[in-house]
DNA sequence: ATATATTGTTTGATAGTCAAACTATGTGTG
DNA sequence: CACACATAGTTTGACTATCAAACAATATAT
């Protein structure tokens, strides 16, 4: 078989998986989808504005701002006015959601974990460089 | 840094790039998410009643009648009677629906090549090899 | 000053989803 | 056989996710 479309069959069926992983792993807190991505992103990033919080996401400022209308609700972010210009918000996270954070930051950890358990010292090393080669250049 | 650590920063990541590309090429073409999902599976493992494209799609059967109900209006796939039990159906994809998944799994396949152009051959090996061993223990 | 650009919100529309109620059909048991 | 139970798929009602376009407030440039 080419190599190419055992390359191509093999990383489908892990998105695929990755995926499925992701979803119940959302599904087992308290957040929502969006919400739970918009975490991510501020708990990885730091705060940061609607404008880029939304570009990190990859949707609307509309969108954004839905998304975290509901996380003030839940207590999880805050929107503090940005000091140099007045028309901006910085989105912080609240403890409780830093604590939501921590806890998906967890869960994938433990994910990587297990990947790992089933693979050799070489294997790690070799598809983690390979993984690093591929987001730089992507 | 702790391997583990190391390898979850770039599953993370990597995960996310797969994701806007997947996002990206869906939107490109004429179907919507949930469509295109459903077409992927219907060209890849063949044609399969309501139940099983559900449960492959991680989905409910509900969520299905709809996204089935669009693929048919467009023109993508026909809903036929089994043979065996007559509360079910077998989805099919039509010529049109099969000619989008063949496209789209064009995509896929130029996304590995693109991939595969930046490793040694070996790198390659040992990525396929590794996504492999995962996707049969996950 | 005035026009133009930018940040974020609102609005109206559509898609995606689920749970629960429902219809039609199939299966098993007394 | 008849009745209960199970299963495949649809419908309904509700909510979330999303976008594009119009909008308000503020900033920037000429």
């Amino acid at each position: 078989m080419d190599p190419i479309d055992e390359l191509n069959e093999n990383l489908v069926e892990f998105f695929d998986r990755m995926s499925s992983w992701e979803q119940s792993v959302i599904q087992q807190g308290k957040l929502n989808v969006a919400g739970a991505h918009a975490i991510e992103k501020l708990g990885h990033f730091g705060s940061m504005s609607m404008k880029d919080l939304s570009k990190d996401l990859g949707v609307t400022t509309g969108t954004t701002t839905i998304t975290v209308d509901r996380l003030e609700k839940g207590g999880y972010a805050v929107r503090e006015r940005a000091d140099n210009d007045r028309r901006s918000y910085i989105i912080r996270l609240t403890e409780k959601g830093n604590d939501a954070y921590l806890d998906h930051h967890r869960h994938h950890l433990s994910f990587a974990k297990e990947i790992a358990s089933f693979l050799t010292d070489e294997e790690i090393e070799c598809f983690t460089a390979v993984l690093e080669k591929i987001n730089k250049e992507i």
